[in-house]
RNA sequence: GGUGGGAUGCCCGAGUGGCCAAAGGGACCUGACUGUAAAUCAGGCGGCUCAGCCUUCGCAGGUUCGAAUCCUGCUCCCACCA
C-alpha cells in the first residue's frame, strides 16, 4: 500500500529523518528551508561498474523516490566519467578501469532500473527528473581551461587532507597514482556543473561520499558562489555483522536475470528480527502507521514472521511489480511445503521450480540408471560425487521432497515426479530440477 | 645494495624426516532445536569406483626405505640496515 498522505516539498527532510536516512547532512536548517521553499533538484551518483543495481544501491534509489514524491527533481548520475576513474574511497588499492562497451552495457541496465523508483523525463533537463552520465561533460574538458578555469578555485590543502588520500598516502604500500587523486576533483566538478546547467543545489550518498559531497559544495561556492547542500545516509550493516545486501556472500542484484524475484522476496523475508523495523522504514514506502502495525504483530508473535513477511512483498514488489509478488510467494509456497511431488505435470513442476537451477540430461542415461550421487553433482548441488555422498550420508538429500539415505541409489525412469523431470534438493532450501530429454 | 625471515588447503595459521590429507580458528555446507531466523549443539569441508586408493604444503631438481619437513637452483613477498 503506498503512502497516500499527499507530500509537499516542506515533508522532504522530516520523512528522510524519521525513516532512518540522514546520518549527517550540511547546515540542516538551511537544507530545510531550501527544502521547503519549493522543487529543489537533487543528485545521487550510481557506481556503473556493474551491470546491474544491487541492494546496496537500495538506499540512494529509496531516498531518490522519497524526494521526488515530496516534489522535488532528481538527477541520477551513472558516473560513466568518473567510472572511468575510479574512487579511492573507502578502497585500498585501484580501481580496475573499465572498458567502453561494458560501461554502455551497465548504463543502460541501470536506467532500467531506475524506472521502478522514479519517474523520469527520457532527456536531460526535463522537468521531472532525467538520468545523466557525466562522460558526457567530463570527456570535453581541456587540460589548460580546467586548470585555468576549475583548478584555480581549488586548494590542494584541502584535497590532502581529506582521509581517503590521507589513508593511502600514509600507507607504506599503496601510494596514490594522480588519477586517483583527481577523482574527488571530477565528483566536486560534476555538482558544481550540475548546479550550473540544472540548478542542482543538493547531493545525496552514503557517509563515505562525505568527503567528495563537501568537496562539491566547497567548489559551488567558490565558482558560482552557489550555496549547496549535501545529506549522507549511514552504512548499512545487518545485526548479525552480515555485509547487507549479500546472500550467502552473492550480491543481491535488482536484475531479475542475476536475482531472481524468488530469491530477492526471499532475501528480505530472511530478515533478521532486529533488523526488519529499520528496512521496513528505509525499503518500502508504507506509512509509519502501517509499519508499527507490522512490527507490533510480528512482537505478538515472532514465528510467524509477520514483519518479514511484509518487508518481502513491499520491497519486490517495488523492484518486480506485482507479478513478481505472486510468482516469488507462489513458488515459496510450494518449496516450503512438505508433500512429495508426485504425478506433477512438467508445467506445474516448471511453475513452481522455475526459480530453481535447472539441468538437461539426455533421457538415455535415466533409462540405464543414473547414479544419485552423479545426478546431485549434475545438477549443481555438489561440487563432486565425495561432496554428494557426504550430503546424502548426512541426511541433506531428498529426491521430489522425500528423503533419500542410499548414497548408491540408483534413479530411474519411476523416479519421475513429471514427465521428464525430478526434483532434487541438498537441504532445506537448495532445490534443483534434473529435466531427461 | 647488505643482512635476516617467509611462501602450507577458500582465508588466517600450526607443523622442522615416518603416527600428515596436514593442529587450531574463520568462512562455507549439512543435521538437531526453532520461526525457511538468531543463539546453541553436532557432523562435514582435495579427488575417486570411499573400511581402500590417488594427488596436495611457491616452482624445478636432489638426498633418503620414507620429505610439508633436509640439500641445490629459481620465482615472489616481508623485516631491519644503507
Amino acid at each position: 500500500m503506498p503512502d497516500t498522505r499527499v507530500l509537499t516539498p516542506a515533508d522532504a527532510l522530516p520523512i528522510l529523518r524519521e525513516r532512518g536516512f540522514v546520518q549527517d547532512c550540511t547546515d540542516e536548517a538551511a537544507l530545510g528551508e531550501a527544502l521547503a521553499a519549493g522543487p529543489v533538484t537533487y543528485y545521487v551518483g550510481f557506481d556503473p561498474t556493474a551491470p546491474s543495481l544491487h541492494a546496496g544501491n537500495l538506499l540512494g534509489l529509496m531516498a531518490m523516490a522519497w524526494l521526488q514524491r515530496c516534489g522535488h527533481r532528481p538527477i541520477a548520475i551513472a558516473g560513466g566519467g568518473t567510472g572511468r576513474i575510479g574512487d579511492p574511497s573507502g578502497r585500498d588499492t585501484e580501481r580496475q578501469l573499465l572498458d567502453e562497451a561494458t560501461l554502455a552495457a551497465n548504463l543502460a541496465g541501470i536506467r532500467r532500473q531506475l524506472a521502478a523508483f522514479l519517474d523520469l523525463d527520457d532527456e536531460v533537463g526535463g522537468p521531472r527528473g532525467f538520468l545523466v552520465d557525466n562522460h558526457d561533460w567530463l570527456k570535453d574538458l581541456d587540460l589548460l581551461g580546467f586548470l585555468r578555469d576549475v583548478g584555480v578555485h581549488v586548494p590542494v590543502t584541502a584535497m590532502l587532507g581529506r582521509e581517503s588520500v590521507r589513508r593511502r598516502m600514509e600507507g607504506r604500500e599503496q601510494g596514490l597514482t594522480f588519477t586517483e587523486f583527481c577523482y574527488q576533483l571530477l565528483q566536486a566538478y560534476d555538482f558544481a556543473h550540475l548546479h550550473a546547467t540544472h540548478g542542482c543545489a543538493l547531493q545525496l550518498g552514503g557517509s563515505d561520499q562525505w568527503g567528495n559531497i563537501t568537496a562539491g559544495i566547497d567548489l559551488g561556492r567558490r565558482l558560482h558562489g552557489a550555496q549547496l547542500h549535501g545529506l549522507v545516509w549511514p552504512l548499512l550493516t545487518t545485526s548479525d555483522g552480515a555485509k547487507f545486501g549479500k546472500s550467502a556472500g552473492n550480491a543481491v542484484w535488482l536484475d531479475p536475470a542475476l536475482t531472481s524475484p524468488y530469491a530477492y522476496y526471499q532475501y528480505w523475508l530472511n530478515a533478521a528480527d532486529a533488523d526488519v523495523e529499520r528496512f521496513l522504514k528505509l525499503f518500502t514506502f508504507l506509512p509509519p502507521d502501517e509499519v508499527a502495525a507490522a512490527v507490533a504483530a510480528h512482537a505478538a508473535d515472532p514465528a510467524a514472521r509477520h514483519a518479514q513477511r511484509v518487508l518481502a512483498r513491499e520491497a519486490t514488489r517495488i523492484v518486480h511489480g506485482d507479478d513478481g509478488v505472486t510468482t516469488a510467494e507462489r513458488a515459496t509456497a510450494v518449496l516450503f511445503g512438505d508433500e512429495p511431488y508426485a504425478d506433477l505435470g512438467d508445467d506445474v513442476l516448471a511453475e513452481a521450480f522455475g526459480e530453481a537451477p535447472t539441468v538437461e540430461v539426455p533421457r538415455a542415461r535415466l533409462d540405464e540408471g543414473l547414479g544419485l550421487l552423479e545426478a546431485l553433482t549434475l545438477a549443481g548441488a555438489s561440487a563432486s560425487n565425495g561432496e554428494a555422498r557426504r550430503l546424502v550420508q548426512q541426511g541433506a538429500v531428498r529426491l521430489n521432497n522425500a528423503p533419500v539415505a542410499d548414497p548408491a541409489r540408483v534413479l530411474g525412469p519411476g523416479d519421475l515426479a513429471g514427465a521428464t523431470t525430478l526434483v532434487l534438493a541438498a537441504g532445506k532450501r537448495r532445490r534443483f530440477l534434473v529435466r531427461f530429454v
